[in-house]
DNA sequence: TATTATCGCGGAT
DNA sequence: ATCCGCGATAATA
């Protein structure tokens, strides 16, 4: 607790402040087979508090979260059989939309229809803690939006962070609409979307998902894979009929509003590395070891 | 035209 | 085993 308050920028003493730190070190570090005494003290932490801040936050032992992080990990959840999108569907669950565990169902709007009609259309943003990180929420009245991160300091070495710079990373996605700062319209969305004992299938979670053709097609995609798997880009690709797109399909996936909601995190490469996440490798890895241990119970 | 959060192939460590 | 460099490839600004 003492250590997290040097980190005062954003939610001091969170779980998820400490599970950055401890991540930072270990991807800067792996090649040293550091010990778990070694990363805590990186982390300004004792082994003991590490051990019951994993098993709070994800509910797995440090040692299984490690693991799970892990490039052999990794290629497991690409899933023994052809296809992760193909077996999601075998399992043959009702609609289109429910696929995802979160319940979502979606509609699209497309750079025409926003860019007319899109005049009298505003935005609603607040910013909320979650468990990884504080989360900067785009409404519109038709459903979610955005959803993005406010870094809170390093990754990879790199300095970035601020809301300042996460409401401006939103708003260069759509830079003609009205934002009004509303926090009261976007804290329902926070209270269900991070809170799993909140997903339900009764109350489907409405996202509008705002791009092109194709990337509503691959962001429609993604919507089906399941919690605690992952899939590659050239799944993807092959899944809107385009086999030979999977460069095509990253750097749509990579420009993904909805973080989270819309899994881009569950896309790796087809080695098993993870290659990339708009807000940080570092927040990759962690929302893959929350994932694996909400499966995982 | 020049960018990619890709992929698979050789050839050199 | 692992890592680079390369070309093919599809969609954007």
């Amino acid at each position: 607790m003492p250590a997290a308050a040097e980190f005062a920028s954003v939610a001091p003493g969170s779980d998820y402040d400490t599970v950055r730190r401890v991540l930072a070190y270990i991807t800067e570090n792996w090649r040293a087979q550091p010990t778990i005494e070694t990363i805590a003290g990186a982390a300004g932490a004792t082994p003991t508090d590490i051990h019951h801040l994993f098993r709070r936050w994800c509910g797995l032992t440090p040692k299984a979260f490690l693991q799970a992080i892990t490039l052999y990990h990794a290629k497991n959840l690409l899933g023994a059989s052809a296809s992760v999108l193909d077996t999601a569907l075998e399992v043959g669950l009702s609609g289109p939309g429910r696929l995802h565990d979160l319940f979502v169902t979606h509609e699209a709007m497309s750079p025409g229809e926003w860019k007319a009609g899109g005049g009298g259309l505003s935005l609603s943003y607040g910013f909320h803690p979650s468990p990884f990180g504080e989360a900067l929420i785009v409404t519109t009245p038709r459903g979610l939006a955005g959803l993005g991160w406010v870094s809170d300091g390093l990754d990879g070495g790199k300095v970035v962070g601020g809301r300042a710079e996460a409401l401006a990373d939103m708003m260069r996605r759509w830079p003609h609409a009205q934002y009004r700062f509303d926090p009261q319209a976007t804290a329902p969305y926070a209270a269900r979307i991070f809170d799993p004992k909140a997903w339900s299938a009764e109350t489907p979670l409405r996202v509008v998902l705002i791009g092109t053709d194709f990337e509503v097609r691959v962001w429609q995609t993604l919507l089906k894979i399941p919690v605690g798997r992952a899939t590659t880009y050239g799944d993807v690709a092959c899944h809107i009929g385009k086999p030979s797109a999977s460069r095509a399909v990253g750097m749509a996936v990579g420009k993904n509003p909805i973080s989270f909601v819309v899994p881009c995190h569950r896309v790796i490469g087809k080695s098993g590395a993870l290659t990339g996440y708009h807000w940080g490798l570092t927040r990759k890895r962690a929302i893959l070891g929350w994932e694996a241990g909400q499966t995982a119970g």
